[in-house]
DNA sequence: AAGACGAAAGTGGTTGA
DNA sequence: TCAACAACTTTCGTCTT
């Protein structure tokens, strides 16, 4: 009656005690390894607690072109490059409240009069609106989500994209901004294929799964959204970095599942197991082997699960596997 | 001792009457 | 709306390396 459960490290969402052996670097912030490079921004993201850690590099977002001086002048920098995850896109001025120039000089009084009227105009523009406000909020979370789940910029462009959609077709009526950020963060990692399941976004939301899945299928339907089925193989690349493989590895994981996928063994099946179980086998064949528990924590799922897949995929692809 | 295996029962989502 | 169903999970005892 009074037993102690009993650890059990197949469960999902059983964590990692910090400093135990696990894939990438260790994390300053909460100690676990789990940072992973986001390559559009250079940032070390930390999978655990989400802090953004390491150089970053300031600002190498696109710096035009020039090939005549005329371009050159034309197009030489201002500020950041315009970006859909700030609310106004990245185009305002902070005026500060100091009534100094910018040599520290005190200013005059017409100055600080028209500076006054200045500040009281920026208020007003700036977050004027119920709409902008909620913006404001609604990327905040984005920036959160994103960078809890480790999602690289470009998804995450597409995921305000998403959400200012919604709000012009005022689907945000009657529904949380987090359940709304939450669905257009999931719909936009699978169209840009880099999935991450209902599961991942849910778990780093206050909202629940249930929720999430509501929202995303009302954007779906109502913003048209083309949305390809998940491929076991967009999951290859993340999961074999967290595993360490080589690229060898993975790409021996992706013949597999393509072959699968020809013997119409990936119908209606978790595309995560599948993947999970591509790459036991291909670890297997390159001398790269993971045991099924290493690979079920990352797939997050059971062990159970990988052996079934991958036992199907080898009597029915004749993969022959030693050891 | 850790990893792999498979049976059996339970769970949540989909489908079709 | 409900039952049947397939896929997946949980749990656990046993075999293999």
């Amino acid at each position: 009656m009074t037993d102690i459960p009993k650890t059990n490290f197949s469960r999902p969402n059983q964590k990692p005690k910090p400093d135990e052996e696990e894939s990438g670097h260790k994390c300053p912030e909460c100690g676990y390894r789990r940072l992973i490079l986001d390559e559009t921004t250079g940032d070390q993201i930390c999978r655990e607690c989400g802090a953004v850690v390491g150089d970053r590099i300031v600002d190498e977002g696109p710096e035009w072109r020039a090939f005549s001086s005329e371009e050159r002048d034309q197009r030489s920098r201002v500020g950041s490059p315009m970006s859909v995850t700030i609310h106004d896109k990245g185009l305002s001025t902070i005026i500060g409240w100091e009534d100094r120039d910018i040599y520290g000089r005190r200013l005059s009084s017409t100055k600080r009069a028209e500076m006054y009227r200045l500040r009281k105009w920026q208020t007003r523009i700036r977050v004027h609106s119920s709409l902008d406000r909620n913006l404001v909020q609604a990327l905040s979370e984005l920036d959160r989500l994103s960078s809890q789940l480790g999602i690289p910029r470009g998804v995450k462009e597409t995921s305000a994209v998403i959400y200012r959609k919604a709000m012009e077709k005022k689907l945000s009526r009657g529904r949380s901004i987090e359940a709304l950020v939450g669905a257009s963060v999931y719909a936009a990692s699978r169209i840009r294929r880099v999935p991450r399941s209902l599961d991942e976004v849910a778990r780093h939301s206050v909202v629940s799964k249930k929720e999430v899945g509501k929202c995303y299928r009302v954007l779906v339907t109502e913003l048209e959204l083309k949305v390809p089925p998940p491929s076991p193989i967009d999951y290859l690349s993340r999961f074999g970095t967290d595993l360490q493989l080589s690229g060898m590895c993975q790409r021996r994981a992706a013949e597999i599942l393509t072959g699968a996928k020809t013997e119409g063994l990936t119908g209606g099946k978790d595309p995560t197991g599948l993947a999970a179980a591509a790459i036991y086998v291909a670890g297997i064949i390159e001398g790269e082997r993971r045991t099924q528990r290493e690979i079920a924590e990352t797939a997050r799922v059971t062990e159970v699960t990988v052996r079934n897949r991958y036992k199907e995929l080898v009597r029915r692809l004749g993969i022959e596997i030693s050891g």
